[in-house]
This record gives structure tokens, sequence and C-alpha cells, in this order.
DNA sequence: AGCCGAATTTAGACGCGTCTAATTCAAAAG
DNA sequence: CTTTTGAATTAGACGCGTCTAAATTCGGCT
């Protein structure tokens, strides 16, 4: 049986591997699981004895394909809880994460499965993310990029919200911000400041770091490719 | 924070007090747990620094007030979860038991009080075990009384079903025997196996072990005080 | 009263996951 | 081709929960 900290090590990894392209340096493991290297090292060691990651001496690791599979199946049983704790028992946007945190290394696959049927064999969780369906590549980004990297006038829909702060997805979500929603890029002001007007409401301004959590796709544009200020209330100033 | 072990040791106290009727032996406990004596009494020592348990050394042990409700509140998560499980997830009665074991420690206050909202405050669980409320008392064992201490001609309804061994629930649960079922105790033979006529339907026959785990409360007579053999169909032999 | 045996506790050890302090390594800078 | 420096590893320790083997204690029996 594998500890839950070690399926922490190993959802860690994988994490960071996608998001750095390539091995896992010591130190980036022991910050993200808030640790110290030492800790991460000997935590490494026996991963590579049960033959879970590969590593390169000072260098840094690598999931193997095992190591990969035990990642997703953790990853799956944290999106599919996420997501039911969501639709089924009316858990906020906001509260999720922490709960599933815990509960995904203490499910059965029973439950998993049970769960799965229950919630219709859901795509993704209530933050967009894609849940993982056996032990195949839940990523597909295609189409997909960050708000931070849109203009005005950009007709978009969010897909992802990369923020787990409960506080900042609390305010997102009453202001309407969630995966599925239609906007327009309304406003780039140079102090890291992005407005967007929602589709049939009004309009929010948001930080640089939550654009940058935001993953968005492109929206045919309602009428023509007319590129910007042309919505009905424009700049007052 | 206390740990699961922490847990399933005041579980396992509150659980023998009740059946022994007092303070719990050292080696009882280390049986129930399945460890050896020393670890019962490192455990022990643990749980009377942190007040959970008062101690006489070479005696036994008892929950202090604090223990009790922390037993009482695993045992809480514990019967909700199965409650859960079996009513909302389609688990079997069988089946319940075991997840329960585990997710009854890793489950916020947030989650119990959504699942207990979302089954309407149940009272009991599939068991028949009442579920405790807050740090009160939770059984009321008024009426109740063990089916091998009934005779022939008696008429009975489950009341609870002590056993958890997942194979003996699946073969009561065919039979049709369940918190609520209604039936007479037909015949008892000498080799220690009681025939009992499940109302509206056939007879089953049960060995001591079972009968001893199985709770029952006196129905009033269908007609008059009759104490035996008139029902319908009665012996053929 | 004294002994015996069973239950309990104490001693000492181990693996897990963690830490701090000390050491070693590798890669960049001179 | 050295030196420097920052990252990584090794050394040694600790608390948890567990074990086996060795005391110790309690209670009952003669």
């Amino acid at each position: 049986m594998l500890s839950a900290k070690m399926e922490d090590y190993l959802k860690a990894i994988y994490t960071l591997e996608r998001e750095g392209g390539g091995s896992v340096a010591t130190s980036r493991l022991a910050e993200k699981l808030e640790v110290t290297p030492p800790t991460a090292t000997s935590m490494i060691e026996k991963l590579t004895e049960r033959g879970l990651v590969d590593r390169e001496k000072y260098k840094g690791v690598t999931l193997t394909r095992e190591g990969e599979t035990v990642a997703l199946e953790v990853i799956r049983h944290h999106r599919l809880i996420e997501t039911f704790l969501s639709e089924e028992l009316g858990y906020d946007w906001a509260e999720v994460h922490e709960e599933a945190e815990i509960l995904e290394h203490h499910i059965s696959e029973e439950f998993e499965r049970r769960v799965a049927d229950r919630l219709d064999q859901p795509a993704v969780d209530p933050h967009g993310d894609p849940i993982p369906n056996d032990a195949l590549e839940p990523i597909d980004d295609a189409g997909e990029s960050s708000l931070s990297d849109h203009g005005e006038g950009d007709h978009l829909e969010v897909v992802r919200v990369r923020d787990r702060d409960p506080e900042e997805l609390t305010y997102l979500d009453r202001e309407g911000i969630t995966p599925g929603t239609r906007f327009t890029v309304e406003e780039i002001a140079p102090i890291g400041l992005m407005t967007v007007r929602i589709d049939g409401t009004g309009t929010v301004s948001l930080p640089d770091h939550i654009t940058e959590a935001i993953q968005v796709r492109p929206l045919e544009e309602p009428r023509a490719e007319s590129t910007a200020l042309e919505t009905d209330e424009s700049t007052q100033s």
C-alpha cells in the first residue's frame, strides 16, 4: 500500500513535470510540498526503490509509467470528489479543494466508481480541470490560452480557473467568473489590471495574477470580426 | 489534531466500556485493535496525557468526558457515512462498514453537516444502530433484547444486526433479515439452530452466533395473546 | 503469609516522515 | 583549469505507532 504522503509526492511530481516541462528538482518538490529538501530527498529514495520514479542524482526525478498511473489515479479521485461535493452536496466552488485534498487518499475504487456513475462520468471538475479517465493523458490544451495573453476586444469563454484560494474563488464566483462564463476584454490598464465585460451583465477588473490563472478559449465574434471599441457603453473618460 | 489511530482507540474503549460495563483492560483493547498489549499500553499513556482517558495502572482505562465526546463524534461520522453510502450511492448493506471505517477519520465537520442534512438527520444507520447526535448518549435499549433470548411463538421485529461480516450480512439481506423485518420464532432445535418465519414470506434457519447478533423488540400479537402454534400454516411434521 | 501465574508494564528496537547541521557535488565564473 | 557557490545529499536526531523480550505487579491459592 502507498501512503497518503507518497501519493502527495507523486501528484506533485506529476504537476511540476508538466509545468516545468521535464525532470523535477528536489528543491522544487520540497517547496511545493512544504518540506525541507532533505525530506524530499529521502522520500525520493523510497519512491525510487518502489519503482515509481526515475532518479538522476543531483539532477532531479521523473515519474515512471507506474508512478504516472498512480498520480493520475489520485488526481482523478481529487477531481471526482470536487465535482461530487459541488454537485451533490451543495458545496461552494471555493470549499471543495481542501476537502478533496484529504479524501482523495482515502476512498476505495468502489467509491470512485459509484461517484463517477452518479455524476455520469464527468469530463471536468468545478474548476474546469479535466478529470483523467484511466491512465491516459488528461490535458488537451488545444485552443486554450491564458487570459493574460489576450488584448482588448477579444471575445472569450472561461475554460478553467487555476487559482485555488478560497477567498479569491468566492470573489470570482460572486462576480460571475466561472468555467463557462463568456466575456469580452474591455480595457487593459498599464498598472496590471484588465477590465472585462461579462456577456449580459457588467464589468469586472482583474489583476495580473488572476488573469494569469484564468484559462480561456476564443469565441466566434457576435458579429463580423470587429476588433474592439464598439460595445454599447464604452469608455467614459 | 488527533490521529486516526487515537480515534480508533477511543472508539474501541467506548465500545468495550459499554459491553463490559466499566473500565477496559489493556488486553481487551489490544485484542480489539489487533495490536500487542505493549502497544496498547503506550497508546494509553498518550491518551492519558491528552486527558482523553483516565487510567488506573494495572487496572484499566475509562473515557473522560472529553474522550467520550471524541468517540461519539467518530461513531457519528461512521454511521452517517454508512447511511449515506447505502442510501445515496447505492452501496450494499454489507459493503458500507469497511469504507466508513476509513472515511470516518477524514471527513470535515462541514461534510458531516451536509451529509446529515441531505439524509434528513437520520436516527439510525443501515444496521439499525442509532446515530449519536451531539455528545449525547446514543443508546436506548428500552424494550430491546437479543433474538437468542426468545422462544417459539414470539412475534418480533428486527431492530439491529450487530454482525459486520460482509458475507453473513449479504446472506441475511438475501434472506430478508434486515432492520425492520417482522417475523415469528417457529422452532428452536437443540443443535443451536433457530428457525423463524418471516411475515409474508418463508422461513429461515439461523445458528446461535447469528441469533445472538440480532437485536429485536417484541411485537403486539396479530390477534389475542396466544403464545404459539396458531399461525395459519403451522407445523407440518 | 507466601508463592504462582497471568496480566501489565518497561526496555529496547524498527520503519516512517520529518527536521537541522554538516558535507559533497556540479556547474558557472573567473 | 581552478575556484566559488548554491543545490543536493548525508549524518544524526526525534515523535509516532508498532514489535519482541524482559521485568514487574496483582490477586488468588495453599
